[in-house]
DNA sequence: AGTAATATGTTATACTATTATCAGTAAAAT
DNA sequence: ATTTTACTGATAATAGTATAACATATTACT
């Protein structure tokens, strides 16, 4: 149904997906699309146009209805199945990321940690076992992951990335503040903390910059 | 000296800052924009084009020096000084990000954490004091700080986030999943995290996706 | 039923960002 | 010293994105 979709279209299609939600557990039932733009400080040009990169789901004189809008771009998502994810680096980052809990109640399950540190083997995190590294070929082998969270030190993380791609894995959400070097088809998804900081600073130091 | 600056090249400019330093750690001591490029997977041409937003660094036959580059975008970035913030919310993204020893390198200091969990008020977490969220008004009035990091629950973000640049602040590093409503001179960074693991399933399912 | 109002899907236009080109300067080589 | 090579900075060309305009369909109202 969808033919290619702009990087520009994709980053939106999350940020729809949480306000038609919102819109849905406070009852409303019908939107239109300069309605869900004022919401999002978006355009309903916009709105409409990037809607339509997946077909017509609204009704000339009416709108868009919330639940079926909010289903059929949860599916285009790939929400409507559960991902398996496993988490590489059981530190701060990797930690937080296990005890949270908006991830599972988004379909995203956390089935394994992995940490090299001794002390942290055998522990649980958030209801998880943390596993010896080393045995992290092997698990992949047996167990069907979707998504590592990469949170490893800096210094192993393109070496551990490798490692996890030549075993199946084929997507990396990456925490470690490095351009990961891999096969064209694995999917990453980078998460540079420090550079969010970064461009704060910048902001703030350029007021002026409209 | 630099005049109006694209979202675009903001977005960039960490990722050069990043880099730069890489190499000054390798002891490289020039660069071409072409190097550069093929080390950042970006094209010699929008490097200098980025470059030539702040002024001419470089040298015709020669390319870029790696220390003075570096210190150029760092000085452009404002991370020459440093930045004091509070961590507001002690859950797991606040405690992450208190312990994380990578932010204070980059000249980003935390001072303290608030909360409104009486378990957690008079603790101290990365060697950072926890203190009650009543108690935010009066010491954003005594104390000076440039960044407010919003790690609390959905509920109260909205309305925290207000209290916040009521009182001063007016920059938010945003944790929380919802796009706040401020003062336009109130710079924000979102962190949306689920926004990731939401593009990372889009781009499985739609492998074809280029 | 007929008319006015509303709101989509689509096409056209304007804007922004990226990539390519090239003149000109510095360094290296002869 | 002169030529060749390497590189930037600037400008031009292309590609990508966002906005505006409009024809058409649905709803609401009289």
């Amino acid at each position: 149904m969808a033919g290619y979709v702009s990087e520009a279209v994709i980053r939106r299609l999350p940020g729809y997906y949480r306000h038609l939600k919102e819109l849905e557990n406070e009852g409303v039932k019908q939107i239109s699309s300069q309605g869900l733009g004022e919401r999002m400080s978006l355009t309903a040009s916009q709105i409409r146009q990037d809607i339509n990169c997946f077909g017509g789901f609204g009704r000339q004189g009416y709108g868009y209805s919330v639940p079926e809008l909010r289903e059929h771009i949860g599916e285009i998502l790939g929400l409507n199945k559960v991902h398996n994810m496993i988490i590489v680096g059981a530190g701060n980052i990797g930690r937080a990321v296990a005890l949270s809990d908006s991830f599972p109640a988004n379909n995203f399950c956390t089935i394994a940690l992995f940490d090299t540190d001794k002390q942290k083997i055998g522990t649980r995190i958030g209801g998880i076992d943390v596993k010896d590294m080393e045995t992290i070929a092997s698990f992949l082998k047996n167990n069907p992951v979707d998504i590592a969270v990469l949170a490893v030190p800096l210094e192993t993380a393109q070496q551990t990335a490798e490692c996890l791609c030549d075993n199946g894995v084929h997507a990396v959400w990456n925490f470690v503040p490095v351009d990961l070097k891999l096969a064209p088809e694995v999917k990453v998804v980078n998460v540079h903390l420090e550079e969010g900081l970064e461009i704060l600073s910048f902001k703030m130091k350029h007021q002026d910059n409209t």
